[in-house]
DNA sequence: GCTTGATCTGAACGCTTGTTCAGTTACAAC
DNA sequence: GTTGTAACTGAACAAGCGTTCAGATCAAGC
């Protein structure tokens, strides 16, 4: 029998790439194969091709829609004047969208050396674009005396690692909460960029 | 021909490590094959399993080895009683260990998923030790009144990420030296944890 | 100079890989 | 009720996988 009732190409399309996320996330790209994507869509591996030209594609879009994803949302937060609440706010922001899907993150860090170098490129200047913001929140409050680094750049990848390192032992059922967590950590990343 | 003059177990056995270190690190492990690292080392892949029962134990052997080596060296350094020279000597440590192995570190990080249960909870055993050592130091200091952090646990988590983080830019050639990273960063770790 | 044993080759094993494609099916439009 | 087409199957392709092993080769010990 082809084609069950009910599975169109709309609805394929997403199940495709929710199975490819999460056996990424889980096993890695280069040991999952296209025959297990297949099997959990709940199809066979020739018609994932009707969906994606082939597996290093899928693999990169799905690493482009994440930090599309994670521009479009930062973009889409009030900007603050004030340096100590724009980090305020950039600190929570990052803590919950990145606990918020584990897999994608897990999958923009890991699999980055699976990218043909034009993926590649792309995608880290995607990710360049992101800590930037967070570079120019520091260098604001440096000129208006709210901060005080010792290297801006520097500062941002210690900020940034600091953040989401939470996602190496974050669980929804843990004993503390998301915005307990929240709290700690910009109780941390205040003191660490404090004038 | 077999065999090449002066290529002995001894010379071989460690050569294999070498090779699947950096290919693993370069790669994935599950992107490497027995007979790329055989390659690497001049042998065909039939000649590993003189010094190798599988490929899952030659991974296990390199992570096992790499929180080996950590561990040790963390216990050689001299143990001071003052919190803040602790955290001071714990700092710069792991800044300076880690940069110089990057490839064993990021296997130690990326590979875990790749490891059998039991090769798993071992690995993650030594890892905890690790970690705890620094709980310790941020205990301590909270006891002595030099440190204050809402969670010890998770203070440690943070820092860790934090420091591991050079890692992912860090490079020789790059504009600035290890020491000067190790002070940078101990300064934001100081600030971070300071009463 | 012969023998022994460690070391390595080269071929083979059964299995899986990403990808293609002719053919089948089921729905939508007329 | 027929037709058109999007969606999917199932088999096939060449290539590569981890691992095994009989046999070749070399260095050392006697």
């Amino acid at each position: 029998m082809a084609r069950t009732a009910g599975s169109h190409s709309a609805l394929t399309a997403p199940r495709i790439r929710e199975a490819a996320l999460s056996l990424f996330a889980r096993h890695g790209y280069a040991a999952v194969s296209m025959r297990q994507i297949a099997a959990e869509v709940g199809v066979q591996a020739g018609a994932l091709y009707n969906y994606i030209p082939d597996k290093q594609t899928l693999l990169a879009d799905l690493m482009r829609a994440h930090l599309d994803d994670l521009l479009e949302a930062r973009a889409a937060l009030p900007q603050r004047a004030d340096p100590m609440q724009a980090l305020e706010d950039f600190t929570r922001f990052h803590i919950r969208f990145h606990a918020e899907r584990p897999d994608a993150v897990f999958i923009a860090y890991m699999e980055l050396r699976n990218l043909e170098p034009d993926n590649f490129a792309q995608i880290e200047a995607l990710r360049r674009r992101y800590e930037d913001t967070l570079t120019a929140i520091l260098v604001d409050g440096q000129g208006k005396g709210a901060v005080s680094v010792a290297d801006p750049r520097i500062a941002t990848m210690a900020i940034i690692a600091m953040l989401t390192g939470v996602n190496t032992w974050f669980r929804q059922t843990g004993r503390l909460s998301l915005d307990e967590i929240e709290d700690i950590y910009w109780g941390m990343t205040r003191r660490l960029v404090a004038a």
